[in-house]
Parts: C-alpha cells; structure tokens; sequence
DNA sequence: CGCAGAATTGATCAAATGGTCAAGCCGCAT
DNA sequence: ATGCGGCTTGACCATTTGATCAATTCTGCG
C-alpha cells in the first residue's frame, strides 16, 4: 500500500447502522480523546470518558467494547490527521517555501489540535505499543519518500547538507514542542498557541531559524 | 531564593537511619523512574515497582508512604537534573560556544537518562500536576535569568534577534525529542543516541542548524 | 399502527490494586 | 551477647473500575 493512501478506517468492530450511531460515535471519540490527552490510557476512567460524551458508561461500551478498543479507535483518526501535513510536502516546490509551509501547517496542528499532539506524544513515549506497527509501515513508507524529497534537494544544491531524517525530527520537534509542553510554556510565557500574536512569533522564530541554518549560502 | 540554587531535597517525609534505608531508598527511586517513564504514574503498580527493586510492595510503602510520595519524589530529583544544564548556561562564554556546549549537554542528558526525560515529558503533557508550582519558581526564575542572557547577546549584536524564550524553546525541543520520541526515531532509522555516530550525527545536525540559523551573518 | 432491531441504562460482578497491620527478622551500638 | 529500633513481609481489607446483562425505551420502516 502507497504511503500517500489513508490509514485503513479504524476496524469498525460493530458496523454503524443509524445516523444516531454515527453521531454518538463521534461525541465519543471526541471525549475520549480530551480525556485519554489529559490522564493517558491508564489514567482515564471509562465512566468519565462516557459523561464527558453525555451518556451512560454501558451505553459507551455498546460502541466500543472495551476501553483499549477506544483506545485505539482515537489514536489511529489522530495518526491519519498528524500525518497530513507531511503528505503535503512538496518536492517540486522551492525547499524555503516548502518547508515553510510545512513548519506553519505542523504549528497550525499544535494549535487546533493540541491534545491530539500530546495523546500522539504519549502513545510513542511510552515504547508505541498500539500504533508500532503502524509506525514501522505507513509512517516508514511516508517518511522515506520525504527523505529523498530532502536528499535531491541537497543534491541539486538547494539546500544545505543535512541529515535528512535529523532536519524532520527537528521541525516534528520544534512544533509540536508548542501543543505537548503548552503548559511549561504557559507558566513561562504565560501564553499558549491560541493567542495570535504569540503563534506568529513561535512560527517567525522557527522559520528564520531553521530556514537560515538549511539554506545554502545566508 | 536564588534560580541557582538545588531544589530542595524531596520532603524526607521519613528521616533515614541506617545506610541500608539509603541504599534501598535509592534502589526504590531507581526501578520507580523506570516504571513511571514506561508506564505512566496511573498506569504503574506498586508491587511492580516493588518487584523491580527487589523488595515487597510493604517494604516499599515503607520507605514512601504511598505511590503519590514515590511520584513526587521521583519527579523532583528529575527536574532537578533536567534542570542543571541550563544552569551551566555561560552569558560570558561566545554564544556560539555556549549554545553549542548546551546542546551537546542536553543531547547527552537525553542520551544517560531518557526515562528520566520521558517521565517530565509526561508530567508537563498532562498539565504539570505535580511540578507546577516548582515550574513556576525555580524553572521560571532560572529561564528568566538566561533569557536576559541572550537578550544581551543580541544587543551586542552576536546573535540574530530571535525572541528568547522562542530559542530555548528550540533547544529543549530538539534535544529532548531523541530521548521522548525514542521509539519513534528507532522505528524509522534502527537508531538511538545510544549509537555513538548516531549520537554525534544528531548533535553535528542541531548544533551546525541552529548556530547557522542565530548566530549573525552567516 | 406494529414490530424488528437499535439504543440506553441501572444493577451487578469480578479482578485489580493501593494501602494497612501484626508479627517476626536483623543490624548495630553498647 | 543482647536488646533496641529500624527493616521486612505475608495476609488482609476497601475501593476502584472495566465489563456484562437483562430489561426497557426509542426509531424507522413496511
């Protein structure tokens, strides 16, 4: 299967019938996501997932049987949006735009999404366990495309020598530092992403740098 | 009191006697770090902690009387090492210098002690509900104090004008995710810091990135 | 309208787990 | 050696919590 092809659609262990069901699934995935970012896996109580979602806990377990079911129901819809701005990466375009563009799309993430960043962020922390495999395939697959995406342009001289895989994991670093730390960098900015000036400034410090340090010349 | 000084040493809620108390004091704090950063403070059990120091669960509660003590405890001798680095932040060195030598001690940091790493990464994700009140004394008087630092390098015209907190923030990204997002980084290059090339690719990529991206001219 | 299947939940269960305790062990200072 | 006080643990308890189920209500369709 190509890297550019969406994750399969979560195993739908029971096959929606009604719109009602459609709908409760979702209010589901929503709570669940809010709670398993703020308590992790363990942390969260299915009964407090089941409130946050306006319904009975047994009515929860009637859409998901069990807690690790949801569990991975959150993380695979999570994965599929944190890959996308990757899959955007444009090797045709100039690598300064391109990468621009991709800093301000991984900020924008952090920003809309940030506790799907910290659920992601957790999940790997903790060695992976549900989404290894997906890892090692679709994540693999995306990543070696990108990385010869960098090379050529190194190659052609349009970018300076780096490491390919290292300038991904700095740009995956420094934008998804703003939605994973957002508290640290709350108590000592006392801002967070929401706040627009501070966003805009987060994304002028990243690019500058980054770019100034990956563009050849200066 | 002074960002300099150590955080104050874990409220010995139990006063130690004998050097056998100490060392299984530290046994304790030692396995309760490796179980903690795996499994999160909800998702580790006691006994398992217990079972990894070599002593039974009651043993355990004897030296810290519940599992909450044991997170503190373990936290603030964290934070306290995470901490150091940035203490050694030398406003009288060369910035590029002294950015480099920082980046080389937390790549190290998280090369030593990437559970110890995970762990705080893991207490900042879900809001900081222990450290909070130590991030927002001794962490925000210590940042504040570097922050001046290069504040003054950048009116001395040494370094590009980037805002500082937005730099630091760059650094702790870009170091701390090899020790965070470890599983992730071996999914995708079979690597760790633990690999010595892999260790000085890492640091060359960071240090050559960044200090091309702030320091002046190019 | 009537009914088949979906949706909903209160009650309940069983397992897991943090913490307690009484009883015994052992290191060490005298 | 001996006794005080810290060290150690098996057994136990209370609570939490994921999951089940029977019973009831709702919904949409023929």
């Amino acid at each position: 299967m190509s890297s550019t092809a969406r994750l399969a659609p979560v195993p739908p262990a029971r096959r929606l019938k009604t719109r009602i069901g459609e709908a409760n699934e979702s209010r589901i995935l929503d709570a669940a996501l809010s709670v398993f970012a703020r308590l992790g896996f363990a942390g969260a109580r299915v009964d407090q997932i089941a409130e946050a979602a306006g319904m009975s806990k047994a009515n929860l377990l009637y859409y998901f049987r069990t807690k690790e079911d949801l569990y991975r129901a959150v993380l695979t819809r999570t994965l599929d949006m944190w890959l996308e701005p990757l899959r955007e990466l444009d090797a045709d375009s100039d690598p300064g735009t391109a990468l621009g563009h991709y800093i301000a799309r991984k900020l924008e993430y952090s920003r809309l999404q940030p506790e799907a960043s910290r659920l992601f962020a957790m999940e790997i922390m903790q060695g992976a366990p549900v989404l290894s495999c997906v890892l090692a395939t679709d994540l693999a697959d995306l990543v070696e495309r990108k990385v010869r995406t960098i090379e050529r342009w190194i190659e052609d001289g349009r970018l300076a020598p780096v490491e390919p895989h290292h300038l991904i994991f700095m740009l995956w670093a420094t934008t998804q530092h703003y939605a994973d730390f957002a508290a640290q960098i709350r108590t000592l900015t006392g801002k967070d992403l929401s706040d627009d000036a501070f966003f805009e400034e987060a994304r002028q410090a990243i690019v500058t740098t980054i770019l100034k340090g990956v563009l050849p010349r200066g």
